[in-house]
DNA sequence: GAAGAGTTTGGAACGGCGTTCCAGACATGT
DNA sequence: ACATGTCTGGAACGCCGTTCCAAACTCTTC
């Protein structure tokens, strides 16, 4: 019937299904046309009848990842946006590849559709029309920049080391430098120990939000 | 004397600053080992003499750009940071590879002095102690987020296109979605043309400042 | 149900990459 | 002059993304 398409043949949802699952176990560089056709049991042509390139296939499989944690819920503009960029926030710390690509893909399908929920929530929230983009931008950019440094983070602890023991290994860097010269580091490093990455992300969330009210009501 | 080091020959620092000027003109991918052992002169296993991998190399080459950014102008503490950012992201525009660079690398020598600088400045500030560090957090993921985009929005734009056609092109894409399911950008598509990069990352910077000082005041 | 056209497959082959290896050139201490 | 440790240049290795193409499928048309 019309295509000529077997369920038992390859396909694109197939490919990108597959992708993830070595992306998640082995991270990018894990992620090639020989392990991909050994897992499907195929060869390398029959994966490029479906997929342009390489990357496309990563943008797809971010896509893929990213596009379930868009969720709706919430009741004020304030939750909807704290609740969408946790779901961000999760996603990425699942899949710490989907971070590294999100942040270097420029108008990725995914980007586009956070931007909109973000700009719809920052105009139910009343901001004038003028310093919409600016706000709805300040929170996208700190949040793929918070994407892209907890991969960073996931890369250098992938293999033996747990995420914990790379937190460890950093405060223990931060409290070793010189405290003349890194005053600041030296001093928060001890609650590095201690702190929740997820709660930072949210105070960051909460700090922006707090500037876009401030502007709001001072202009 | 000491060491056999002739000035005729290579060292770390001639190499370095070699695979800058190749990144400048060719970008990431454009720096190789045999680019750069023409470029040099010599052989791939010289260069591996002086450097430990192609990512050490790298890491070096975005040190080497983005420490020179690092100023101490500017007399308040708001306007050190201000200062401070602006540097960050004018060097990530003239070298867009060290903005995908800074984001991918975690703990980088060049990313905790920027953390540094932006920790003093958030004390003296007056941000009581346990504020600090999601404070200051904020501001670095927020610019890190932005060197990333820019270094993406710039990688479409190498080679035959200009980065305003690049713009112009965005704009477009912007303005022919569906205004149904994408309000927000459909109406911000028109301010996407005429608004300028740099002010708008000075705007996210100032909305941060503004929710740190709301949030002293309030707690 | 055979023939032909179009679609999809699997794997060989290509060029380029990061990296390793090593024979030898060079400078230096005795 | 010789031995030693430093540094060089280029050949070689294994892996990568990608291309190519002959064969295998499927579907139409008679």
């Amino acid at each position: 019937m019309g295509t000529g398409t077997r369920n038992t043949g390859l396909s694109r949802e197939r490919i990108v299904a597959a992708a993830v699952e070595i992306l998640d176990v082995s991270g990018e560089s894990g992620l090639t046309f020989r392990a991909l056709s050994a897992k499907l049991r195929t060869g390398a042509g029959a994966i490029y009848w479906h997929v342009a390139n390489k990357g496309e296939l990563l943008a797809a499989a971010t896509d893929f990842v990213l596009l379930s944690a868009l969720t709706d819920e919430g009741t004020t503009p304030h939750e909807r946006i704290r609740l969408l960029a946790v779901g961000i926030f999760d996603t990425v710390d699942a899949h710490p590849w989907a971070g590294e690509q999100i942040a270097r893909l420029p108008s990725q399908r995914t980007t586009l559709r956070i931007f909109e929920r973000i700009g719809q929530q920052i105009q139910a929230l009343g901001v004038p029309r003028e310093s919409r983009f600016d706000s709805a931008s300040a929170l996208l950019n700190y949040i793929l920049g918070v994407a892209a440094q907890n991969a960073a983070l996931a890369r250098s602890a992938s293999g033996e080391t747990s995420r914990d023991a790379v937190l460890e290994s950093v405060a223990s860097l931060w409290e070793g430098l010189d405290g003349d010269e890194y005053p600041f580091i030296h001093d928060v490093a001890t609650q590095l120990r201690s702190h929740d990455d997820r709660e930072q992300f949210l105070a960051g969330i909460d700090l922006i939000l707090a500037g876009i009210s401030l502007s709001m009501g001072t202009k």
